[in-house]
DNA sequence: GGCAAAGTGAAACGCCCGTTTTCGTTTGAG
DNA sequence: CTCAAACGAAAACGGGCGTTTCACTTTGCC
C-alpha cells in the first residue's frame, strides 16, 4: 500500500529536474520514469496520476522556497534588509543547481488554462503565502500601508521572475532590487 | 497559389481567440478549423503549419498593440504622460472584447522551453520593442538614465501581466501606476 | 530464511493531435 | 460565360501520450 521514500524521492526529484526546464505538459511520463529509473506501475500506485505527482513535486518546492527565505530574513538585521530580503531569496533560489527556467508555479499556471484542483490550489498557495508574509515584513516599515506594499513588491517579484521569459533576466535581481529599493524608500 | 483575405482573416481571428485563452499548445488545431470554418488543407495552404499560424497571430497582435500604445502616447500631454501612457495602452488592451488571459507573447514563451524558431524572433520583438520604446520616451526625463529606467518599467509591465496568473490582477492597472510613478518620480 | 509488500519490464489500450490526401464544389477575374 | 485557382468535406496516417495490466523479481522486516 505505502510507497518506499527512496521511490518517491527518485520520482520527486526527476520530476522536478525534468518538468520545470522543459514545462509541465512537454514532459512526458516516459522521460520522467526513464530519468527516474523507475516502471509506471510504481509512479501510479505512488502518486495516482501525473497530474497528483506535478502537484507532489510543486508541494516540495514550495516548501524549499519557503525554507530559503526564511533563512534569508534570518540572516537580515534591520526590518528593511528583511522586507528586501525575498530579493536574497530568489537570487539563491535560482543558483541553485537544479533551478528550473523561471517560476514553476506561475509555469504551471501559464500551462493550464484552468488548472486542475489540485494544481491551482498548489499556485493558489504559493500566491496567498507571498503576499501575506511580504504584508507582515512590510509592517514595520509602512504600518497601514504595508498591504499596499506588499501588493506592490509581489508585483516586482513577479515581474523578475517573468524577465526570464524575456531572455533579459541574466543580471541577477539587479533591477527588481532597485525597484524595490525606490518602493521602501518612498515610505 | 495566394490565399485570399478573407479567409486569413477568418483563421488569424479564430487563432487569436483560441490560442491566447486556452492556450497555444492546448488548442487543437481542429478548434482553430471549427471555429473560422475553415477546411484543414486551406489552413495548411496558407500558413504551412500550426506554428506558422500561432508566428502570424503574434505578428498581428504585436501591431495591434503598438498601435494602442503609440494612440495613448499621442494622447498625453507632457513627458511624464507619454512615458506613462504604456499603462493606459496595457489597461486598453486588456478591456477589448478578445482580451487574452494574459500576454500572448510571455504566455507563448511559457508554454515552449525552446520555442521554434518563427516563434522565438516574435516574442523576442515584443521584447525588444518594448525596451527600445521604452527608452525613447524615458530620455526626455531620465537623460543617460534612460536605459535603466526603461528596464525597471519593462520589469513592472511584465510584472503586472504575470499578476493575472496569480489571479490577482482584478483591479486594473492600480498596483502597476503607483509602481511606475513611484520610479519616474525618483529621478 | 521466508513471506508479504513493493518494484520491474514490457506490452497493450484508448485517445488525441498535426498533417496529408482525394475529390467534388465554389469563387471570381478575364 | 468560362475556366483555373481556391476552398470544403471527410477520411486516413503516423506518432505520441497517459494509464492499466500482468507475470516475474527484488526488497526488507518478523
Amino acid at each position: 500500500m505505502a510507497t518506499r521514500d527512496s521511490t518517491r524521492t527518485k520520482l520527486l526529484d526527476a520530476a522536478d529536474e525534468l518538468l520545470f526546464t522543459r514545462g509541465v505538459v512537454a514532459t512526458p511520463v516516459d522521460a520522467i520514469l526513464e530519468r527516474a529509473g523507475v516502471s509506471p506501475a510504481t509512479l501510479y500506485r505512488a502518486f495516482g496520476s501525473k497530474e497528483g505527482l506535478v502537484a507532489a513535486v510543486l508541494d516540495r518546492r514550495h516548501r524549499e522556497w519557503i525554507a530559503v527565505w526564511d533563512a534569508c530574513v534570518a540572516r537580515a538585521t534591520d526590518d528593511r534588509g528583511r522586507l528586501l530580503a525575498v530579493l536574497d531569496a530568489l537570487d539563491e533560489f535560482q543558483r541553485r543547481p537544479d533551478a528550473a527556467r523561471w517560476c514553476a508555479f506561475l509555469g504551471t499556471a501559464a500551462e493550464y488554462a484552468d488548472p486542475p484542483a489540485v494544481l491551482a490550489a498548489a499556485i493558489q498557495q504559493d500566491s496567498d503565502s507571498m503576499r501575506a508574509r511580504l504584508t507582515a515584513l512590510a509592517e514595520p516599515l509602512a504600518g497601514s500601508g504595508a498591504p499596499a506594499l506588499a501588493d506592490a513588491l509581489v508585483l516586482v517579484v513577479s515581474g523578475h521572475l517573468a524577465l526570464g521569459l524575456r531572455g533579459v533576466g541574466a543580471d541577477g535581481t539587479a533591477v527588481a532590487r532597485s525597484v524595490a529599493e525606490a518602493l521602501v524608500s518612498r515610505t
